[in-house]
DNA sequence: CTAAATCCTACTTAAACGGTAGGAAAAGTA
DNA sequence: TACTTTTCCTACCGTTTAAGTAGGATTTAG
């Protein structure tokens, strides 16, 4: 399961790229919109842009803007910034290798190949949907 | 990431599949084999037999065995029983509907369709993984 | 009767999740 | 200069979950 903080930075990514041309668009703005507790949000943008997800502008009129266009950001960065690995096993991830603690014979261990064709199937979707994709599928549901 | 308990269980029952004609196998056996802590084993098949996926014997000589054979015990049930819904989001999971509580306009929820596609792929890849499927994996690896 | 096993209830300890509080610093505006 | 609106930063907090541990009751074979 995505954490409620994943989700949050989801949607308010979403809605960054849903209101592209009113940027940048301050916190409380996308809080009361999204629903979203305002200092959480805080918290959740300051990581989007310490990932260089997000830019900011400070003082009056400041707030937030995608560092980048909708279509070059994807959920499996903001998934990976948020809720780590992925992959159902810490063997099969993608940065970096880390063994199964309680593994007993790597070697031929039968569960690292479904847990590894999963984590490529899933990744590749989540590569797959970018905002841009996201904003276009809601579009073709709305009729 | 699956739990420990989620890994520890899969093990079992991959031991008692490994061994099957010697079973009951007792769970002293298979927590020295594996490298399990013996009173957590011990909650897990108690786990594993209220969930119908082993059966048990009491008394000497006793010990656990596969309730079932190993081409019909697959990693979804297991998955399942101990880590709950496989599913990114609450509201694509199998069994009930859930909604997600942050959800602030389903009907045209983009993320929601990517959450579900990739857990119907998951899961068909999980139940796809049998304890038959899984041993018999480790046989092609071994050459 | 005893040894070897499952079964059962309760407890613990540490980390993660989902926030909140309070204020400093920056920038535009009067 | 002063004020307001914003981001930015540090610290804290309550609840739940993960990963076990402890201790003994019960069952069964020999």
């Amino acid at each position: 399961m995505l954490s409620r903080k994943t989700k949050y930075a989801i949607n308010a990514l979403l809605y960054l790229a849903r209101h592209e041309e009113e940027q940048p668009i301050s916190v409380s703005r996308i809080a009361e919109q999204r629903r979203i507790p305002l200092k959480f949000l805080e918290a959740i943008l300051s990581e989007l842009k310490n990932a260089r997800i997000v830019n900011s502008r400070k003082g009056k009129h400041g707030g937030y803007l995608l560092n980048g266009k909708p279509e070059d950001i994807d959920l499996a960065r903001v998934v990976r910034l948020f809720d780590g690995a992925i992959a159902l096993l810490p063997c099969v991830t993608h940065d970096y290798y880390v063994p199964c603690e309680e593994c007993v014979d790597e070697e031929t261990c039968g569960i690292r190949q479904v847990a590894l064709e999963i984590r490529n199937e899933t990744v590749a979707r989540l590569k797959g949907a970018t905002l841009a994709n996201i904003l276009e599928r809601e579009r073709e549901m709305r009729e």
